[in-house]
DNA sequence: CTGGATGAG
DNA sequence: CATTCTCATCCAG
């Protein structure tokens, strides 16, 4: 069968990564602009600076640097504490907003962590400014560009002038200033990206991706985190840092032998990616996030359960006001989640998690949610490995909303379908479209992997159980004007050409129709 | 489905 | 080594 996802990716791609230049820190310049560049700035939660500005980088403060050999290092330094995300969020939606806007469909934006960006301008038309075939003034470059194959050095000089012009937009309209890199593959513009900081970019030529993946030390390869780095040094001793990922290459010279260091999954991957090869694709971030979290970290024992639960019931309110705020209405978190840490068992997390029953109303029924909250965390301090956790050991509570999902024909209330179906309609021809992977997000780009979509296989795909039923027509279309497949299913009642995923709410709205006969 | 391990910024 | 405060994905039970 063919893998839709493996030859959309196999046509070549340009893909920018934006960096958003110590973002804390320049959060902090940008909420107070009284507060000068050149003077030293570190951001603190709890005793540690876990980021801070250029000039207290020059005066040798570090990221995640105790605040004590912070202030040794520079005793002048002006601390923020930052311990509250609220508005570094703010300011990462603000710049997400700004790209959105210069980067329509179909052009895929990623978000990684609040300050990294992806984004695919493969099917960007080309950049007005690159019909020279210069770069831009502020954008460096690895390898040959002129030696590379034609086309894809044409759309990586059109790609370095829209991440130039992202850059330029991200500064003007949000304030802030960012590195960037450009390739053609995520790995690619990743890895280049910090090369040429702050305020700089860097693109790399296609022919280059390789030799210069291979020149780095191996623990810059992403993915290879400190699991896979013991292990590493389990079978090979004379791995250092300093080892390069051409020297890996050398002890780990297949998919096979990766395997078996790193796991069946993770291990062909990266040996893939110490290749230079890359061929994830840069997918839109979903506006509603799986899970919504709040945690505290303290230091100093807490006396009593008592107290314990205190915190607990603070950082409920927390995470449901974050909630209110932040997510759309549709947005329904079906189970909650408590998690603790203790100092003795090294620092592991431990987890307990239980249904939310009353989802949507629990700001009329919030008592029973803080009753959930703490029959959870009664649960994680009574089960410790002696039977049970000292209380004072605890040194961290997380609480989370997790599975958020909109109402369903599960859902009783018959009344709310039909203004639900409504919304939907509204949305317009949000169609499905198809990945690959069987899910209903992201783009096919490639025309020739089109074209050997079978009709039968893309049905199965989307809705298996649907596909058995005879009476549903399945209706592949092209949406010219996004430039994507759109998959629609036509309604045999009314006729309604109906995306995969709103199929249960529109059947359940013609239930209600006829309950009202 | 739940809970842990791992990895990202 | 993690340390902070998150978020995502994969895997075993």
């Amino acid at each position: 069968m063919q893998d839709p996802s493996t030859l959309a990716s196999r046509s070549p791609r340009a893909v920018i990564l934006i960096d958003l230049d110590c973002f804390y820190a320049q959060c902090e310049h940008v909420r107070d602009p009284a507060l000068s560049t050149t003077t030293p700035v570190g951001i603190q939660q709890k005793n540690i600076i876990v980021t801070a500005n250029y000039a207290a980088r020059l005066r040798g403060v570090g990221k995640l640097m105790l605040v004590h050999d912070a202030l040794r290092a520079c005793p002048d330094l002006a601390i923020r504490n930052g311990e509250d995300l609220t508005h570094y969020r703010a300011y990462s939606k603000q710049i997400w907003a700004t790209l959105r806007a210069h980067f329509p469909a179909p052009c895929a934006i990623e978000r990684l962590g609040l300050d990294e960006f992806f984004i695919d301008v493969t099917d960007a038309p080309v950049h007005p400014d690159s019909e020279t075939g210069q770069l831009p003034g502020d954008c460096h470059a690895v390898g040959d560009l002129a030696g590379d194959d034609l086309l894809a050095v044409e759309a990586l000089v059109s790609a370095s002038w829209w991440a130039h012009t992202a850059r330029h937009h991200i500064l003007t309209e949000c304030g802030f200033t960012t590195s960037a890199g450009i390739g053609p593959s995520k790995l690619a513009a990743k890895l280049v990206s910090s090369l040429h900081k702050p305020n700089l970019q860097t693109v790399i030529a296609p022919a280059m991706v390789a030799v210069y993946v291979a020149g780095l030390p191996f623990r810059a390869i992403p993915g290879l985190g400190s699991s896979v780095r013991k292990a590493l040094r389990e079978h090979f001793p004379t791995i250092t840092d300093s080892t390069t990922v051409a020297d890996l290459t050398t002890l780990l010279p297949t998919a096979a032998a990766w395997a078996r260091i790193a796991g069946a999954r993770v291990g062909p991957t990266l040996a893939a990616l110490c290749r230079g090869i890359d061929s994830s694709l840069v997918i839109d971030t979903p506006t509603t996030p799986t899970q919504l979290s709040v945690e505290d970290a303290f230091a100093s024992p807490t006396p009593s359960i008592t107290d314990l639960e205190s915190r607990l019931f603070t950082l409920l309110q927390s995470v449901l006001a974050r909630f209110d705020t932040e997510l759309g209405a549709p947005a329904v978190p079906k189970s909650l989640r408590v998690t603790i840490r203790t100092r003795s068992s090294g620092f592991k997390r431990t987890s307990a998690s239980a249904p939310v029953v009353g989802g949507l109303r629990w700001r009329a029924d919030e008592n029973a949610v803080l009753r959930v909250a703490r029959g959870l965390l009664r649960k994680l301090v009574a089960g410790g490995v002696g039977g049970a956790v000292d209380v004072g050991d605890v040194n961290l509570i997380n609480v989370a909303l997790v599975h958020f999902d909109v109402p369903s024909s599960s859902t009783a209330a018959g009344a709310a379908q039909p203004t639900l179906l409504a919304q939907w309609a509204r949305a317009g021809p949000r169609a499905a479209v198809l990945d690959g992977g069987g899910e209903t997000t992201g783009p096919v780009h490639d025309r020739a992997a089109r074209a050997r979509l079978d009709l039968n296989d893309i049905a199965a795909r989307i809705r298996p159980d649907l596909h058995d039923d005879d009476d549903v027509l399945v209706l592949v279309e092209h949406d010219d004007a996004a430039d994507r497949m759109a998959i629609l299913m036509a309604c045999p009642f009314c006729a309604a050409s109906v995306a995969p995923w709103s199929w249960d709410v529109h059947m359940v709205a013609h239930d209600a129709d006829d309950n009202i006969d």
